[in-house]
DNA sequence: AATATAATGGACTATTTGGTACAATGATAT
DNA sequence: ATATCATTGTACCAAATAGTCCATTATATT
């Protein structure tokens, strides 16, 4: 497979975007490339043309969310230069899992938990993006920082640690509890810690 | 099977520790019975002598870490009546995962992320231990505001909520990272949030 | 000792899994 | 038109999986 044609992009697109939604909804060992290709309308020979094997979809879904991240075409923003704009990050999520009933968690990070230990590059493909998370939440603090709008003891890179703690287990939390309100909750809480180095 | 000798308590007990350590390890879904009779030493006619079927032996993992709990048998204390046991709760799931070399999360947050969604029954077995930790932490706040040494427009549960998501996102961050450096920072700014409250 | 019941060993099976082989078709550039 | 290369359909395979079956051994009760 050296070129690719207007053609086959649609074709791998669906795919990346059928493994998408499957993974999300069971997980990704709970998902066979077989139940993907029935779903996506796809052959087996179109997915392995495209993928090398089944890591590398997971591989390709991950490249599709920090694209979308990078992009700004996702439901989560991280051009984030204000605290109306840190306070739509926290609620973007919480809208997010209620649209599935809160019977998910975070695609990502449900992913991460999953493969880290068994595949160190699916590992850093998460890691990788929580890093583009976690500097886009740290460099809001830090640029406050630097105008003198945020407390001297706070430290960005820990408050984003914790921005992206909080995050995470809110979201699993819900997924669990089957009700967003303990995520609710969660990220109100975080917000007003956050804000209260706000000076 | 009826009843059950000392010599089938321990075998059973043998099964249930093995897949308890190959679940936290490796994930449920990524463990076979056949491994977990390997390691165990069992056969196979053993496993579905004392467990109904896969499932069955997932809920009795988790309910050996809700007796741990109950029985504060294990390396994290639920007594908590002071700020002091509130610390110890939350860094002694640091520790936790330090043991592992932060290649683990919580293995019951790990097995509520990965099977909530396909099994119903164990998305229960798992908020029940939520439910039972948040409950925990809710009466400490809760017993504060009594006594008049918490803030009165603090909320008990919301706070509890608080807690348990900043822990579980603090670890499944750990493992992604492969590092416990965000998760005590996690926990670090958890507390200092919390404390805020006494008074 | 006889009986009942619990505990084991291990072969077997049906199904699902990820992955391959290979031929056939489609498009495209010369 | 033809050669080339991307795309697709489908049959196939080997390995792994959860789960069954049945015979045998251990243990305890009477």
């Amino acid at each position: 497979m050296k070129e690719i044609s207007e053609k086959g992009i649609k074709t791998k697109a669906k795919i990346v975007e059928t493994a998408r939604e499957l993974f999300h909804k069971n997980g990704v060992k709970a998902t066979s490339v077989d139940e993907i290709l029935k779903i996506s309308g796809a052959g087996k020979s179109q997915f392995y043309h495209y993928f090398k094997n089944k890591d590398d979809i997971v591989h390709a879904v991950l490249q599709f969310y920090l694209e979308t991240f990078q992009q700004g075409t996702g439901s989560v923003k991280l051009q984030i230069n204000s605290w109306d704009d840190l306070e739509e990050f926290f609620y973007s999520h919480i809208r997010g899992i209620e649209m599935f009933n809160s019977e998910r968690s975070c695609p990502i990070g449900s992913i991460g938990n999953e493969l880290s230990s068994e595949n160190e590059l699916i590992r850093q493909d998460v890691n990788l993006i929580f890093e583009y998370v976690r500097n886009n939440l740290s460099n809001f603090f830090a640029d406050l920082k630097a105008e003198g709008k945020l407390n001297k003891i706070a430290d960005p890179e820990s408050l984003a640690d914790f921005g992206i703690s909080t995050v995470q287990g809110a979201l699993l939390l819900a997924k669990v509890r089957k009700d967003s309100k303990a995520a609710e909750n969660t990220v109100d809480h975080a917000l007003k810690y956050l804000k209260s180095f706000s000076q």
